[in-house]
DNA sequence: GATGCTTACGATACCCGTAAAGATA
DNA sequence: TATCTTTACGGGTATCGTAAGCATC
């Protein structure tokens, strides 16, 4: 048993299968990947793989469990590499953050400039993604810290902690009849074609829940990954706009007025996510710490312990 | 970095930083023993071990935290091991038990001669040791079960099941005048010199709080680590014996009696414990209900999840 | 017929053990 | 001086990639 052959099973399981993609995406050949599965099967006594023919198609009994391992293992091996470079080169490295639009465009960019001058050295890497793929990539090990409204605190695997709070909020062109309307309600709001995020993006959960808790039927015609694109087309005067408050500004968006209701949808909490076990570099815990000040190293190294919640062997 | 590379960075921690010591434990050269460490620390750009000249001392802070992730990746490896074995050949394998002799000698009889009639293709090895033994054989992975009284519910790394209760039993030769003593009391017993368990054996600890909690001085004349050579020696007139009652025989014990003092002494949990994480066969899990009827795979393996309490990273 | 897996085979690189040299107690 | 580690070097082995052979779709 070897790191290489560890590699290639995990990797194999995640490329459906097809040893060919395998090869090329561990820089091998082929033939070596048929071997190395071969051996090891060999070594272990069982087969890892269900063939029909020559070809793979999934994972046997054994090879199931025997993966929830091989990740665990080939986890650990990248967390010696990550700290081997935390000792070796204390502030200088990569961070990967993945994130939405919202944030990415919102909440991070005072974060990311006094990061920066703290840590010139770091490459710091911002993605973008879905809340799923932030999640994706969290356990993949493909990214150290996700930030996201969605999804995040959901995941076992995966300690989160708050970011910030905030509110969705109401934009209409400039004079638009819902200034008028006091109190403003959902259904008044549910006179007019409304486009906001898309599902499962910055709170739209929240926004469903409160129109079908009001039993109000909202006529969203038209959803958006991100602010720009909902203000872009609220001042085309395709409708009115649902979208975090934050991403209002009132010297830019002058054509466009923004309306407070926060007492129609439920407050919004963005997330700070990190892999369960992952190890961080010391200033990943500093970015962390300028998201959130209360959240130093001790705080956020004691809830990402493995601990509570992994999987069964 | 290599599997054998984390063998001897184990093994070298474990062996006193030896690597002559180390070069045999693995059976191979300790030149190439040398030679790993170097390969491993310029890869990861760090310095393991403490060096004083040329003779290495002890781990350096980051060699400390990577002897925790090496100390893991080591046991999935052999989890994995474990686990293509329990695929390939169900009823075949070892199973290495690890106790108390008192357990050895008057409680496991009867579960093993089942588990063997069930088994007949496991070769059982069981192994005596003291409570602290014990702990770390389940800890290093040498031993899957542990039984014993003492110490395998104190540590956080060990889950731990009741296996049976008991009490402690005064012994005394026949026709001895605490024979004649009702009711009787801790302080009538110290009139006697006393023979019992060494410190850390089979309920020791709690005959010593029992005394000191009523403030009798009892005067322990000799201690032994099992009930046979207590019962030799209560024979031979040297003293009064306070041994697990389960231990006395009357049938065979035929120049003692033994006098009920569950009232002086409180109740005994024997304890079958095995290392969170560590895979375990099939049939070891049936050991365990042989045990104890109500521990069924599932249930143990919920409670030996790695969960709850693990090191921080 | 195109794609994908296995087997065979030769080149290379890695790992191991012997032996000699250097350091430490 | 005895013990221990490092470095050097040669032999063996395992790994890798090319190429050919075959199965699957």
């Amino acid at each position: 048993m070897n790191f290489q052959q560890l590699r290639i099973i995990r990797e194999t399981a995640r490329r459906n299968f097809n040893l060919t993609e395998v090869g090329n995406a561990l820089f091998t050949s082929q033939s070596g990947v048929s071997k190395h599965i071969k051996d090891l099967e060999d070594e272990l006594g069982i087969e890892v793989f269900v063939r029909k023919g020559k070809r793979l198609l999934g994972l046997t009994d054994p090879g199931k469990e025997l993966l929830i391992l091989v990740e665990r293992m080939l986890h650990d091996a990248r967390n010696i590499k990550t700290l081997a470079e935390q000792y070796s080169q204390r502030d200088v490295g990569h961070l990967t953050v993945v994130t939405t639009h919202t944030q990415a465009r919102y909440a991070l960019p005072a974060v990311i400039a006094e990061f920066k001058k703290i840590f010139p050295k770091v490459h710091l890497k911002l993605h973008q993604g879905s809340p799923q793929e932030i999640v994706q990539m969290l356990l993949e090990g493909e990214a150290d810290i996700g930030i996201a409204t969605e999804a995040i605190a959901d995941v076992g695997e995966i300690a989160s902690f708050p970011f910030y709070h905030w509110h969705h909020g109401l934009v209409v062109p400039s004079g638009h009849a819902l200034l008028e309307q006091y109190p403003l309600t959902l259904e008044a709001i549910s006179d007019y074609p409304i486009i906001t995020y898309h599902e499962g993006f910055t709170g739209r959960t929240r926004i469903d829940k409160a129109f079908a808790e009001a039993g109000v039927a909202a006529d969203i015609v038209m959803s958006a990954l991100d602010a720009d694109v909902i203000k872009t087309y609220v001042e085309l005067g395709l409708g009115v706009g649902i979208m975090a408050s934050v991403a209002f500004n009132p010297q830019r968006d002058t054509h466009l007025q923004l309306i407070d209701s926060r007492h129609l949808f439920p407050e919004n909490v963005t997330n700070i996510g990190i892999r369960k076990g992952h190890y961080l570099r010391g200033y990943a815990y500093r970015f962390i710490e300028l998201c959130s000040p209360g959240l130093d190293e001790a705080a956020v190294r004691h809830a990402s312990n493995p601990s509570k919640d992994r999987d069964e062997l």
